[in-house]
Order: C-alpha cells, then structure tokens, then sequence
DNA sequence: TATGAATGAGTCTTCATTCAT
DNA sequence: GATGAATGAAGACTCATTCAT
C-alpha cells in the first residue's frame, strides 16, 4: 500500500527513510533492517512495514534519500563556484568532491569506502540500478560543469576514464594498512590531468 | 584453540578452508556460513566451530587460500607465455586475465563483481589488509612481466593508472541494467592504451 | 537436514509429531504452527525447525502418525474379529468403527467431522496427496477384510460407492444443528447394505 | 453498531459482501481479510470494521449472499428446461451442475473442491448452519425437480443416497494427485442410476 | 578429539483490530 | 458517519554459537 499522504504520515514516512539513510550511510546495506530503522526513528517496529511495503522498497527510498541530498549539495556547490580558469589542484578538489563527497575529517576514509561498499553492493539488488543510473548520470553533469566553469572543455571519454581512476584509485586504496582513499585519488587524478 | 595437528585433522581443516574459498567465490561473503561451509566439505556441522574459533577465523583462511590459489595460477600462465611483441587486443585480454581472473562463461559478470564485492568488504576486515597487499604486489608484478613478454616497457605510473582503470570500469559497470564488467573494462584499456 | 537418531533425538522428534498430530486431530490443520507445537511438547520453540527443515515437514510427519496409529487399531481390531456370519447392525458399526474412528463420546461428532475438515484441507496441501492416497488404500484393504471375515464378497465398485456414501453422508451432517454424522451415516449404510 | 441505513451506506455494504463472497468462492475462508475485501471492494480498508464489526460477520454475510445467488441460478436453469424424457448422461449433467455448479473450465476442480472446503469449514460456524440447512432443503427440492422434469421419480431415500455419493465422491477425489472431482463424481452417479 | 544436539536472538512479514480525527 | 493511521501479537524461518557427551 504505502501509505501516508497527511503531514503526519508523511514526517513518520520520512523519519524512517532518514533512520534508513543513515544506517546506510554509516554501517552499510546490512543494517538497514526493520529493527534498526524503527528504533533509530524511534517508531514501532511495524510502522517500517505499514509505511513500506517491503524491506527493499525502504532501502530504495533510502538510497534515493541519500543520493538526492547528495546531488543537492553537489548543485549548491557548483552554483557558488565562480566561472574563471583554476589552478590544478584546486580543481581536483572540487572534482573530488562531487565524486566522494566532502571531506569529512576523521571518518573521511571509512565514509568514502563505505560509498564503495555501498556502490558494490549494489550488485545483489538490481532492483537499485535504475535509480543509481539515474543519480549518475546527474551527478557526470555536475562534474562537466565543474570543468566547464573552469574553463576546460573535457571529452565524454576523458570524463569517463578519469571517473574510472577515481573509483579505482578508491577500491585499491582499501588494502593500505591504514587508506586514505582521497589522497591516493587525488595523486592520481593529478597524473592524469597535469601529466 | 583452533585444534588441528593430527594429518586428519590438517586433511579436515584443508577441506573447510577449501569449502568457504568457493562459497566465497561463489557466492560472497553472506554465503560463508557455518552449515552451508559443513556441508559442501562434507562435514559435521560443529566441525566449522571446532577448527576455527569463529566464522570470521574461517573467512580469512578462505581468502588467503584463494587468493594464493589465483596468484600460482597467474604465475604459471606467465610461465608458460612466449616472450614476443602482441597485438592490444591480445594483450589486453591477457592482462583482464591477470586482474579479473579468467573468462568464465555464463556467469562472467557475476563472478566479477564478486571479485570486487571481495575486495570492498576487506575494508570491513582489517585483518585482511596485509595478505591483500601482498597479494596485490605480487599481482602488480605478474602484470609488469605480462607487458615486458611483450615488449612493452611501462612506467610504474602508467601501471597504477591502468589497474585503477581496469578497477574503476568494473564497479561503474555495476549500475548497468545487465552488467558486463569485463568489456567495459577490455574497452577502457583500448583506450588506454591504444588512444 | 532433520536431525536426530540417537535415542534422545529420537524421543523429542517423537513428542514434536505428537504433538502437532494431536493439535491436527482435535483443531485442525492451522493449529499445527511452530509455536503451539512447541509448547505442548514443552520444547523450546527452535526445536521445532531443528528437527523439521519446515512447518509441512512437521505437519506430513503428523499426518502420517495419525494415520498410522489409526491404522494398527484397525488392524488389531481386525484381528481379534472371528470369521463368520455377522448381522447387519454389527457389521454396520465395524465399517464405521474404521471409517470414522472409534466412537468417542460426546464428542464423537466433532472428532469425526474434524477428520473431514482435514480431509478437505488436503486439497490446499498437494504434497500430503501422495500420504493420503497409501493410507487410504490401506483401510480399504482392511475394510475389505471386514466384509470377507463376514461372509460377504463385495465387489470393488460396490465398496467405492459404500465409501463415498458414509463420506457424503458425513459432509452432509454439517448443516444439521447438532449434527450426529455416525448415525446419519449408519442409516446410510443400513439403507445401501440392506434396501 | 454495524453501521448503515443510509443509501450510500447499503450500497457500500453490499459492495463489501459481494467482494468478501468473490474471495470466498474464489480462494476459500483464509482469503477473506480486511485487506483483500477492501481492495476488491475499492473501499478504505477500515469500511470493513465501521460496516462489520468482525470478519466473521462479514464471513457470514459473504457466505449468506453466495448460497442465494447460487439458488436463484438453480432455479432459472430449472425454469428453462423442458419436461421430457433424458438420456442418463444429459440428466446427469444436470445434476451436477445443481449440486457442484456449472462448470469451469480449467479451474473447475479448485472451485469444486473449494465448494467442499466451504461447506466443511461450516463445522467451526454453528451460526452458518441453520442457513445452510435452509440452502440445503430448497437445493434438494431443484434436484428433485430436475428429475420430475425428465420423467423420473425418484423416492427421497434415493435422493438422499445420490447427494451423499456426490459429496463423498468428490472429498475422495481430493487425494488423487491431479483430483478430477466432476469426473469422479459422473462415473459414480452413472453406476448409481444405470448399474 | 569430535560432534550431535540444542537454542536464544534475531530475520522479514502479515493482519485483525483500535482509535483519534 | 467514515477513515487514515497505527500497532501488538503472531506467523515461519535462519543461524552462530554453546555444550554435554
């Protein structure tokens, strides 16, 4: 059924999806279960199951809810971004940023390893696919212009091979002792770009 | 305690480790589970617990026996590879063959992106860290003699870019709709190598 | 997997089929669930799924307990009946003695339409078919047995239609307000028998 | 309370009841839940609590709304057919198309078997029996007609005998592995009224 | 040394019913 | 009069782990 359509519903509805999310976010795929969420959003357990008809259908409503957010922020972003020529290392920053999100400090490793796991996982649940199609596809437009705005004119190859370094500097950075997965994409998206 | 010194016991161990590695491989991580282990060794149940203290202990055995399993293979195909010049696209098969294992059918994909869901649920296992390196060196260095049969000198840059390349193309493949990691990557390196 | 042989097993799996075959016979098949099973056994509940990979797992070896004891009281009752001529009454009240059961009291009429209401459920479990369909042609048998002992030879046409008359007849009971379907049935029988 | 007086509120009611009634008919006593009336219905799903206060109330409306209809169906095919002599297979086609409903096609043993399970069920709803028996007599009283109209009189004895073998005919069929019950129940009535 | 047996905690999901609005 | 929202109780089933023998 999925229900709620009122102010109320549609807060509860919401408070799960973002108990959801952040489940996802933090601990991965795994954790979002029916227990986890209700009790993070502090609602009865059955409330997960009278707002979303299945498991999956909350996870789908969290990925959405995280990957929305995201591309928001990456569009806020962009919009502040003054269009003028940038310095290298500058530009791989930003570009950094839309792909792996803001750097976050202490947790930034495991976040931006968890955003792996997560993409991997995505594997087992075809049903995700579309929608991360979608957020992809966004989130390439965005990175086009960041280069735009900085004056480069990038081609879909180029853009393609550089988003492939990026997460494979990424997945190769996990098996460092202790990874820093922005560091080794960084170095490498400067050999690509200023070689 | 992880017992085992009789030759049976050692025998037993083996085919548990043996076991959990194709289950891993299979299937992934979910699928190593205390049962499913015991009854593909052909086994008592309670013997997974007795051999290793935990599931965990299990999983690292099982890695590590793949993972050495792979690294001989590799090294005995290298062996057996006449030193002269290759065309791409031979070459670039070869070197897939090194990094995605071999062709493997039906479930190619499949088979892939577990490689991959593997390599990204390390980052849970930190324990894992230094065999995977290890492991990978060893990796790098199979692939550094595949372009050197070939007459191709590359410079250690070109190889970490090729590698994050090939790595990148594979868990972007994922959000495709019918995923084949393999070729997006075979393209990628085309045009890599050959721009 | 169904575990247990040794003795101990044995005897919980044992109460376990007694304990779902006694909830079948006095309230049917939806009384049969993991839960009830288990506390009128006075077993944790998992025992239940530890000795019976599924719930029908359970219900068919309660179908078949059932089925079985009432078969050796057949049997024995069968036994200890001396070969000769029989009035009608009396042979009447051994067809129904196997049947429906032993008359049980007051509450003679529910215990016989419960069987009937399993009968029926029969229909929604396909797998108990096969059961249904060897006990059911092991009390022919005895009937048949019943009718030799008596001096009678029926022919097999004639004990089809002997059969479906006492279950039609039971069915029919149903909508009576205090239904009595063993007499219902008797008349029946006295009628066919004896026109 | 059980609500409705208002137009509206019949209407809704009767909405109700005739989706319960589909369910019954369709997929037996289990398949009649609020959910399902209510989406059938295409009313709220809380109509069915505000116009019955239990589910068995609305079971019994269902069933009482089912049995009419069913005997005014009776009654019309009986008002269409001519007084005149039958041939044995015409007449009991008939028959048990009064007794076991027309036929239908590829689900014609599901919906029989499902008329059985109905009227078994009735067992656990002593309040459904006094209506059953008033279904029971008038239905008695078409079948005897059916046979006046062909020039037969049959005594009530023999009536009776003839409904009971239908009935045990077909909750015999049940444990066949691919249960024909019309089948069953033709060969059977044909060795009853042309042995 | 080995293992059959056992189970508590947890998984997702269904549903009749209640209740505030 | 009507209903959207809500939930407690129960359903089947899974599994890592413990333990007595």
């Amino acid at each position: 059924m999925t229900a709620a359509s009122t102010p109320k519903g549609e807060r509860r509805r919401q408070a799960l999806v973002e108990a959801a999310a952040e489940l996802l976010v933090e601990r991965g795929f795994d954790a979002v279960r029916h227990r986890a969420v209700a009790e993070r959003a502090d609602l009865p357990l059955s409330s997960t199951t009278y707002y979303f008809d299945s498991l999956d259908e909350l996870v789908v409503a969290a990925v959405e809810h995280h990957g929305r957010t995201e591309l928001v922020r990456g569009a806020e972003l962009l919009a502040a971004l003054p269009t003028q020529p940038r310095a290298i290392d500058s530009l791989i920053d930003l570009v950094l940023d839309q792909l792996l999100g803001p750097h976050s400090g202490d947790r930034d490793a495991e976040l931006v390893l968890l955003r792996y796991e997560r993409l991997v996982a995505t594997f087992r649940r075809p049903y995700l696919r579309p929608l991360m199609r979608t957020l992809g596809a966004e989130l390439r437009g965005l990175l086009l212009e960041v280069f735009t705005r900085s004056g480069i004119e990038l081609d879909p190859r180029r853009v393609e091979q550089l988003i492939a370094l990026v997460d494979g500097a990424v997945v190769n950075a996990l098996i460092e002792i202790d990874p820093d997965p922005r560091a080794v994409a960084r170095r490498m998206l400067h050999e690509f770009l200023a070689p």
